[in-house]
DNA sequence: TACATTACTGACTAGTCAGTCAGTAAAAAT
DNA sequence: ATTTTTACTGACTGACTAGTCAGTAATGTA
């Protein structure tokens, strides 16, 4: 007499499955918004519709928690642009220019891109994972814009220059956007279109980094 | 009961003047190097030479100090860079590169650059000093590069470009820069001389925004 | 029916830390 | 010599929160 059971549950199975991300992608946001200490897992907890005991289900730690965020956020990512390097056929303008766009989908305008804020705000209090980031992310990352300028480079599309330098100048407004998003951001509300920002970016660099002829 | 003190105690005398530079300095290293909650008030007047209570007699709560901290520190710095945009007598390459470097040795190479850090980790959580900041710091900065871009261009010294856009690729690279010190930059000690590092930079700049023949 | 398992809960504890305040000590004023 | 002022101290408190664990409730299995 107590229950009629309901064959299929698989809401309930689905939800299971799913636990640690939700969480994950909670932690994520109370992270980026408030900082490591300043958040509190009762507000992780509540934000993924579970109670604080649940998270220690899945995690044995706040600390946990926060490395988990950062590694299984970020690495599919460098994945995925390794992989258009090795398949990509076209001039390494192109190339330079189709990554950043992808970046820009992946990472740039979905909430990973506040891990760019959230390692460089916490590196200090995590020496370990700041290691594990710079290692997978930053070392990979500059490697795969390091091939594209050293194809253009070869290929005589691009100057002569000095490449890890260039590097730089290349990720830096990029990142910075990124990281604007989730700091001072909110001061200057009437920022344009970010694919035209991102586009206006890469001809100004360009026009710096091409051989002769102006591009477009 | 009419008293004018005329009384010269000096040692005494400085100390207490300098008691809140102190404390400001001691709680600018601490919040860059574990944020504003990872901060302990012990620690911060530990660091400074003198027990809690006494930072309490110069700052109302942990809130003011952090404010007092961004808005002491840096505000200085814009005055000096509006007073050399109006004093130079040079062409506009020369003043974008004297500025960078100024900036280079008055925030870049000292404590100050960390408020930049700080500031980005946590604008969050501090909506009224990041509006300060933004308005105070961003606009004006930004205002000191619009102004010696359009003078490079009004004289043709540049070529015609979207000014804002290359505000931030600008400025980008020398702020990353900077929050790479106090983030992942010891992951990379391999770092060479920074000052070597802003000439490479603004020469690959440069070869984006000068009108025809190279410099240098 | 009885027992086991899975998924989750939330009150509780132990430790931490911002902010307070009664008190000290030494110089300055009277 | 006595009182006032200045600069500072550090033990204490109240609020907060990471992490725990005994318990619930639903479903699965024998």
């Amino acid at each position: 007499m107590n229950t009629i059971e309901i064959s299929e549950s698989p809401s309930r199975q689905r939800r299971k499955e799913a636990r640690p991300a939700e969480l994950m992608a909670a932690a994520l946001e109370l992270f980026v918004e408030r900082g490591f200490a300043a958040t509190k897992l009762d507000d992780v907890a509540a934000r993924a519709g579970v109670s604080k005991g649940t998270l220690y289900l899945y995690f044995a730690s706040k600390e946990e928690l926060f490395k988990a965020v950062i590694q299984k956020g970020i690495l599919p990512v460098l994945d995925q642009g390794e992989e258009m390097l090795s398949q990509f056929q076209g001039d390494a303008g192109s190339l330079l220019e189709a990554m950043l766009l992808r970046w820009w989908e992946m990472v740039g305008s979905t909430h990973l891109a506040g891990i760019t804020k959230l390692m460089i705000s916490e590196a200090g209090n995590f020496p370990e994972v700041a290691l594990f980031y710079y290692e997978n992310v930053i070392v990979r990352g500059r490697g795969l814009i390091r091939s594209v300028l050293e194809r253009g480079i070869a290929s005589k599309q691009f100057r002569e220059m000095d490449v890890e330098t260039a590097i730089d100048v290349i990720l830096a407004p990029q990142m910075m956007f990124t990281i604007w998003r989730y700091s001072l951001g909110p001061c200057d509300c009437g920022k344009q279109d970010p694919e035209a920002y991102l586009k206006t970016h890469m001809k100004l660099l360009l026009n710096g980094l091409l051989t002769g002829e102006k591009k477009k």
